[in-house]
RNA sequence: GGGAGAUUAGCUCAGCUGGUUCAGAGCAUCUGCCUUACAAGCAGAGGGUCACUGGUUCGAACCCAGUAUCUCCCACCA
């Protein structure tokens, strides 16, 4: 038979994929007898293509699901997308425009058909492609946020929490993005520290009531006296001084005492406005004189409900000018900035331009600008949802890894501010709020009850469906994501029904810490309000994949490498494996492409010992020679089975691998392997090889989570099996005591200490890995020779192995653990480094003497140190004392 | 501006309640090897004042205080 050298994927993962689904190994079915293991995935958006934080968030995911499947439990992975009400929206109306089209000239109904027919063409790539990383989803229980059921259960939900009181509508100050020109919630704003130029403005002073009180006092003043014709003030947004409706300044500061109770002309406009006076105002930042423009800043805005100012917003949902603005109506509102500037500076009103560190807040989603805006929206109210919220995550119900995003949570709870969570688009959950012609609104689930409701709060019996027109808003995409762990078994149209019962709570979430608030936070509020239980015990939150230069993969840098072409270079297990390799839970991982090679190179290391024994001819008749190797592998993997478990039950999940990878690498192959191994075409044992099979077997368990391909090709190229009989189904290995585990595996490292001797000796001497050398050993533990002899032959290429009392004349020798080992090297022998080694050798074990001696006689260290802890360092001294007599007489013999 | 976390080998990170295994792992580097499972490999080696300064303790990478640097989160100074 011939087995190919290097495994290639491409061969065998679709067929492995289409047959675990033949087999309907993902799908999950409520069943009392099992214990449910539940994720949801973190829905991607519907027109999305797979990056790589999407490989790693599912890997993740993956690797959690296919152990809980074998371990026994009813795993239920339940895929979905998301509709990503702006992002898709966006997508859509710049797809119609390069047709030619225009949102604007199209109805509701007409837009989204558009949408749909792009969601029916894109929609779901993503989930194609995750079953290429391997992610094994029970794609029948497959969801989308704007299907009908999922859009049912969020108008259900808004229509409850509005019964409760919760939802409401009010003028608020809101983000507004011109671009996207909706609104948008708080936590969909990103600050940006940008450079900005702050523009001193001169305003007209005319009052009549006019008191020159700065000049008297101007000498003690720490400030420079002003112009008494003009106060100037500090903008960064010098373009909406149309919309000014005042200038505010601190009443105590004495610059500026003389204009208490003036007036001031607006430049350009010349409309007058009133000085008002608010501690609000800094003295010292800017001039200490604030422009107050309510339409266009929260503060301001704050300010004028404060002092009864009026409101004047010169802005169009585009963010151009509109005619309450007079001048530059119809520009936009950076063009009209650059504009006015030249204006004002030709008319004399410009003092000057500072440059200075600011901030503007952007949007999430289409980076445009914020405008702060005044505006009718829906909200809801939080203070009631998050106590509950943060208590869970306080008391650990919900868990939080890495634990330290705990802290970050409180502080959201604690200050969190009610949601605005009406979108003013059309790609989304319509808000079931229906006006009356009397300007009142009732809320439904449906036209036609709240055409009920409607006729009952008007008292006109009369109204038809006509005289209501639903609200035109929809709601804000996370208003139904925030139901996703309830809403995928279909927990709000029938709450009691047997898959939410069974699979809900879920277990594990995994997602980014990005949306720790968007999202995390908010699934836990709905769940605690709407089942009266978390929605999951744990959250996993993964970090940003960077390039190795530490920066975000981002399309325009082209740094992010396309994860299908991973997949076709170097295998799914590869990229999965390489992803995990360095990947703490809460760390950005820095992509590099080495690591998917050492995860592709690991594969075929894997690939390569099972050649190895499935290449084995048996001899029946062979006794069997490996008692001590196989007694001592036993010990290794079970006690790497249990920190293997360790490491999941704390989602160390790269530990976890890594814990495999070297079990595999150098327990299995560089150690066990060797040790087994019958000389080149020599035939083996039918013990060694039944035991070396069932080993291998118990690697490709502990293998198939992280590694489900190429574990269920050896599974099934190892032997013949069973029509159910895969890996991928196999039960999870349960760590099996070895008898005296802990000094099976101590005497075992110290025969392979000796071998390490030897092998540095070769190494150093120039030897070569297979000359006959012969081993000499000063030793009080000849029984560790005599049982590990064949080990220790085998693999040290040594002829013979003998006990002396005497260094042999013409030896290199070496020092491991209290015994000395030589090997007699004719004609090689350096005597001066022979010296200098052993020397440097005594240095050290007497140095280490000396320190063991020092903390003996520290009475204070006798006194209060742990009993057991005196004896180790008595036994260490005695240890180091018998390695430096062995040293000496070594030395002397020279 | 407020808060949280981090700083250990060239890189990415472990290091649990201070005391065997306390200075570790993987990768990278260097030196030998095409030794018939694997050169995508084998064998071996060299890398660190545990950010800095003090303190507590018989004993500190670990506890405390301060300093520096970095990261993240929150925040309305025009």
């Amino acid at each position: 038979m011939s087995i190919a050298k290097t495994y290639t994927p491409a061969d065998v993962e679709a067929k492995w994929y289409q047959r675990w689904q033949e087999q309907g190994f993902f799908k999950a079915k409520a069943n009392p007898r099992k214990k449910p293991y539940t994720v949801v995935i973190p829905p991607p958006n519907v027109t999305g293509v797979l990056h790589m934080g999407h490989m790693l968030n599912n890997t993740i995911q993956d690797v959690l699901v296919r152990r809980a499947r074998m371990q026994g439990k009813e795993a239920c992975w339940v895929p979905g997308t998301d509709h990503a009400s702006i992002a898709t929206e966006a997508k859509v109306v710049a797809l119609l425009k390069e047709q030619g089209i225009e949102k604007k000239d199209l109805t509701r109904e007409q837009f989204l058909e558009h949408a749909f027919a792009w969601k029916e063409k894109y929609g779901g790539i993503i989930l194609e492609q995750l079953k290429q990383l391997g992610a094994s989803c029970d794609w029948d229980r497959t969801r989308f946020t704007m299907e009908p059921e999922l859009t049912e259960a969020v108008l259900r939900v808004f229509v409850d929490l509005h019964q409760k009181g919760l939802v409401y509508r009010g003028i608020r100050m809101v983000n507004w993005d011109p671009l996207g020109q909706t609104a948008l919630s708080d936590e969909e704003v990103i600050p940006k520290d940008v450079m900005a130029k702050m523009y001193h403005l001169k305003y007209e002073v005319v009052s009549s009531e006019y008191v020159d009180s700065a000049q008297e006092q101007g000498e003690k003043s720490q400030y420079s006296i002003p112009n008494t014709q003009y106060l100037t003030v500090a903008t960064s947004r010098p373009e909406t001084i149309m919309a000014d409706v005042a200038v505010a300044v601190n009443p105590n500061d004495p610059r500026y005492t003389h204009l208490h109770g003036a007036k001031v002309r607006i430049p350009l406009l010349n409309r007058e406005i009133p000085v008002i006076l608010d501690e609000y105002v800094s003295i010292d930042f800017g001039t200490g004189a604030l422009k107050v423009t309510p339409a266009h800043d929260l503060n301001d805005y704050e300010l004028g409900v404060k002092h009864n100012l009026p409101v004047i917003d010169i802005l169009n949902n585009d963010g151009s000018l509109n005619e309450k603005a007079v001048l530059y109506v119809g520009q936009d509102r950076f063009a009209a900035r650059r504009n006015i500037v030249k204006d004002l500076e030709e008319a004399g009103h410009l003092v000057k331009v500072e440059e200075y560190a600011s901030i503007v807040q952007t949007s999430e989603r289409t980076k445009a600008v914020i405008e702060p805006r005044l505006s009718l929206q829906w909200f809801l109210k939080m203070e009631h949802l998050a106590k509950p919220a943060l208590e869970v995550v306080e008391n650990d119900t919900v868990k939080l890894h890495p634990a330290k995003f705990k802290n970050t949570y409180r502080v959201w709870m604690e200050n969190v501010r009610d949601w605005c969570i009406s979108r003013q688009l059309w790609w989304g959950q319509q808000i079931p709020a229906y006006y009356l012609p009397d300007g009142t609104y009732v809320v439904a689930l449906t036209a036609e009850e709240a055409l009920i409701q409607a006729r009952e709060q008007s008292g006109n019996a009369d109204l038809q469906l006509t005289d209501l027109r639903q609200d035109e808003d929809v709601l804000d995409t996370w208003f139904s994501s925030w139901l996703w762990p309830i809403s995928v078994f279909d927990g709000f149209k029938d709450p009691d029904n047997a898959d939410v019962n069974y699979f809900y709570p879920t277990n594990d979430l995994v997602t980014g810490p990005d949306i720790l608030f968007f999202w995390v936070a908010r699934m836990i509020m709905a769940g605690l309000e709407y089942r009266k239980e978390v929605p999951f015990r744990n959250v996993y939150l993964t970090g940003i994949v960077r390039d190795a230069q530490g920066r975000k993969m981002s399309k325009q840098l082209g740094n992010s490498p396309d994860p299908l072409d991973l997949i076709k270079q170097f295998g799914a297990d590869g990229v999965r494996t390489g992803m995990l390799f360095s990947a703490p839970a809460g760390n950005d991982l820095l992509y590099d492409e080495k690591l998917v090679e050492q995860g592709r190179n690991f594969s075929n290391k894997l690939w390569n010992a099972f050649r190895l024994i499935k290449g084995w001819e048996v001899d029946a008749a062979l006794p069997f020679p490996n008692e001590k190797a196989v007694e001592w592998f036993s010990a290794k993997l079970n006690a790497t089975i249990a920190e293997l478990d360790e490491h999941f039950e704390k989602f160390r999940m790269s530990d976890a691998l890594m814990t495999v990878y070297k079990l595999v690498w150098d327990d299995f192959c560089s150690e066990y392997l060797e040790m087994i191994k019958p000389a080149y075409q020599a035939p083996i044992d039918p013990e060694t090889l039944r035991l070396t099979t069932v080993f291998l077997e118990t690697l490709l368990k502990l293998l198939h989570p992280f590694m489900p391909f190429i574990t269920e090709e050896i599974w099934h190229e190892l032997k013949e099996r069973g029509p159910k009989e895969y890996v991928c189904v196999a039960a999870w290995p349960k760590v099996q005591p070895v008898a005296n585990s802990a000094e099976v595996l101590a005497r075992m490292e110290r025969a392979l200490g000796i071998v390490g001797g030897v092998r540095t000796i070769r190494n150093q001497k120039g030897l070569g890995p297979n000359k006959p050398l012969t081993l000499a050993a000063k030793t009080d533990d000849a029984q560790l020779l005599t049982d590990y002899d064949g080990i220790i032959r085998k693999l040290a290429a040594l002829t013979d192995v003998s006990v002396v009392t005497e260094a042999p004349a013409a030896s290199v020798g070496f020092v491991a653990g209290s015994s000395e080992f030589f090997v007699p090297l004719e004609g090689q022998i350096d005597l001066g480094a022979e010296k200098e080694r052993l020397s440097k050798e005594l240095e050290y074990a007497q140095g280490f003497r000396d320190s063991v001696l020092k903390k003996l006689a520290n009475e204070k260290f006798v006194a209060n140190a742990k009993p057991d802890l005196v004896e180790r360092e008595r036994q260490k001294l005695a240890d180091a004392e018998a390695k430096i007599t062995a040293l000496e007489q070594s030395l002397a013999a020279l």
